[in-house]
DNA sequence: GGGCCGGTTTGATTTCGATCAATGCGGTCC
DNA sequence: GGACCGCATTGATCGAAATCAAACCGGCCC
């Protein structure tokens, strides 16, 4: 059933995998690699509304076009499933649909939170935010809880893609990346790689009042 | 089985249902009136995830406790189901999961449109927006299509309520709703009613490219 | 009516992030 | 090596929205 159905594609980096308005034929999720979900505006404005990281899905039963431009950040493989296909194994195997829906309500918080991030933090508190989401995305994917002290995080965004995430332009992000490292909160390591040595002090300045549990 | 686990409770207006973090018992749905679900900073910062009005719910199977505040912005009745109920209902009903499936993926997909609105739209952009996506809703509740000329919006929410949802102040939203009126683009008939005269108009200014379709 | 109270609007000023403009830095190709 | 190219950083200035502060308005109670 789900083996025979199923086909791998590589995108290299820069690819869009798919347009927004786009046919999505497939039903697919990440097994290496990183994309973002994304949505330009006529006037070139353009917002990342999500990272893919691996085990993350792409596409959705019941709706044939993508919202948003899918565009792998690195050299991406997919698993994929032809989309009509899936949506019958959907609906003869209530286990993947009930894991689906799990995943797409933890995707739901994940916007939702986000949200919050875009609409009432400062661009300080958003770049530190996003290094503690990723830190622990991060931390997730390697299946290894987050060092006590020091964590190293990779960075699959170049400044751009960084700033449209955060909803600020390259230069804010990257100023605030430097006072961040000022402030002794982070360390760099070239432009894409960035140690934190102290984890909750980094997610109290973002603003996190939560315990930021590795399990969600 | 769906028809005997039902309950009904009402919420008076400023209500709040479930705040963040707190159990949550029921799985519900709007029948009548309107809520926030919303998050608050330690600093008192508040920002809206979303605007729930009948049909939508509150609540996930799975989830035993709600990660926002959900608060009745007007006299609000809830249709319920215990919670373990219903995740029963859903297990042995596909339909009802698909259905929740569909309606959690569009919930998911206003989110992320949300975030664009957030990350990369002026002030504005933002008021419009907001009322253009109201208007739609409320238009597809009524289940009336928009009519060509002229459309009344009734804003279930404060000018507080309207700011924290568009990660503004009230100030500056009050000032750009003067400010579209003076464009001629919407009329005010006291704070809570706003003539759109031209829906297409006020969609460009927008920002909105895509073709306001009501059914999405 | 008059006074108060919550919400809204308007005004003056400040501030944070955007914009405009160099400069720096690492890699690659000749 | 040197020139070039794409990205990142830093600097100077500008502007949109926040903040601070004052009217305004409608409803309600005395």
């Amino acid at each position: 059933m789900l083996e025979q159905a199923k086909s791998y594609r590589t995108y290299p980096a820069g690819t869009t995998i798919v347009g927004a308005g786009e046919m999505l034929t497939h039903f697919s999720s990440i097994v290496i690699g990183c994309a973002t979900l994304s949505r330009t505006l006529e006037d070139g404005r353009r917002q990342n509304v999500g990272l893919l990281l691996p085990s993350d899905y792409i596409g959705r039963p019941g709706r044939s076009r993508s919202a948003f431009d899918v565009v792998a950040l690195s050299d991406t493989v997919l698993c994929r499933f032809e989309r009509t296909e899936f949506e019958k194994i959907c609906r003869t195997t209530p286990h993947i649909a009930s894991r689906l829906l799990t995943m797409t309500l933890d995707e739901l918080d994940a916007a939702r939170d986000w949200t919050v991030v875009l609409g009432r933090m400062t661009a300080r508190e958003k770049v530190a935010s996003f290094l503690v989401n990723l830190a622990r995305r991060q931390s997730r994917v390697d299946m290894a809880p987050l060092p006590e002290n020091g964590v190293t995080v990779r960075l699959p965004l170049s400044r751009e893609e960084m700033a449209n995430h955060l909803g600020l332009t390259i230069e804010t992000t990257s100023r605030q990346i430097t006072a961040l490292r000022k402030s002794g909160l982070i360390d760099t390591q070239g432009s894409r790689y960035i140690r934190i040595p102290d984890f909750e002090a980094l997610a109290i300045e973002a603003g996190d009042d939560e315990d930021g549990g590795l399990i969600v």
